[in-house]
DNA sequence: TTATATCAGGGGTTCTGTAA
DNA sequence: TTACAGAACCCCTGATATAA
């Protein structure tokens, strides 16, 4: 088995894992309606406790498959990836275990590693969707996972962003000799913060850097224009950088989309959601009808 | 020695204005 | 009406530096 062995038949148990049910936390059933219209609101604060939850369920269910002699799924966290292979392979595979909770707003995981770490593609990135059994109370249950490789996530981040000198894409530095708290492994966006002049001036920089200029790159090189540039005029660190729901790649939307419409006690996520959102909860018989 | 601050990172969510 | 970008917010951990 090599690394990529590996992955392959990692990527296949965790597709299994759609339907789960996550049995260490439960939501009791809401006794009134209007505790009902409360949990409907509030849920998504389970999230980040969830998460982590399903992370050390993935880990365990991996373990469960067949990996002979060749070595097991350890947990990291804090580190990244969330779940390596520890064995005798290498490089060592990883999978970073993203979650989302379907009913928020948005996708919010955030993926800002570095290109430079996915150089062999030994690191996937699995999104988990994950609902309340009966969509306000009850055991988180996973509903729906896709998988894909981390390089390809960070290369449509890299495209959707970079577009200088409006906005740009930094590399962390070389920080290699510095103490652990203090090395940084994380891209970072800036967005100008100019005025107009200001940014015609900026954009004859970008000009004058020839017919590549304007693609993004890790090199040294690049990253020093960049930085010049950074130096020159005011940009804003932009703290929405690199949420997954907003670099347009096209696995991800193509998830979205599907767990959106899939249909759960009756009615689309897309349905429910729209619902919880209604001040009015016109259509409250829906929530009846789960209690 | 202990407490506090700092930096880098982890996990997320919500609300608002504008453009399509 | 919806999608998207921008701004802001919540919680947390762990390693290290510095002050008390």
């Amino acid at each position: 088995m090599n690394y990529q062995d590996i992955l392959t038949k990692a990527s296949k148990g965790l597709k299994n894992l759609k339907g789960n049910v996550i049995d260490v936390v439960e939501v009791k059933k809401p006794p009134t309606l209007d505790y009902a219209r409360h949990l409907a609101k509030i849920v998504s604060k389970l999230s980040p406790l969830v998460g982590n939850m399903i992370e050390y369920h993935v880990c365990v269910e991996l373990n469960k498959l067949d990996w002979g002699e060749v070595g097991s799924w350890k947990r990291q966290d804090p580190g990244f990836p969330d779940t390596v292979f520890e064995g005798n392979i290498n490089p060592a595979p990883g999978i970073e275990i993203k979650t989302w909770f379907p009913l928020a707003t948005e996708i919010t995981a955030r993926f800002k590693d570095s290109i430079n770490h996915f150089k062999q593609n030994q690191t996937y990135v699995a999104l988990l969707a994950w609902l309340p059994e009966f969509i306000i109370y009850g055991k988180p249950k996973i509903i729906d996972v896709w998988v894909d490789t981390a390089w390809s996530l960070a290369k449509a981040r890299d495209a959707h962003y970079h577009r200088p000198p409006d906005y740009l894409i930094f590399e962390p530095e070389n920080t290699s000799e510095r103490a652990a708290n203090l090395q940084q492994s994380n891209t970072n966006g800036y967005k100008f913060q100019g005025d107009a002049k200001a940014f015609q001036e900026a954009e004859k920089i970008v000009a004058a850097w020839g017919k590549e200029g304007k693609r993004y790159s890790p090199s040294r090189s690049y990253q020093k224009k960049l930085r010049q540039l950074r130096g020159k005029y005011p940009y804003r660190l932009d703290t929405n950088y690199a949420k997954i729901d907003r670099i347009g790649h096209q696995g991800v939307e193509n998830f979205k989309t599907h767990v959106l419409d899939s249909v759960i006690h009756q009615h689309s996520l897309r349905e429910w959601s729209k619902l919880i959102k209604d001040e009015e909860w016109k259509t409250m018989d829906w929530i009846k009808n789960l209690m």
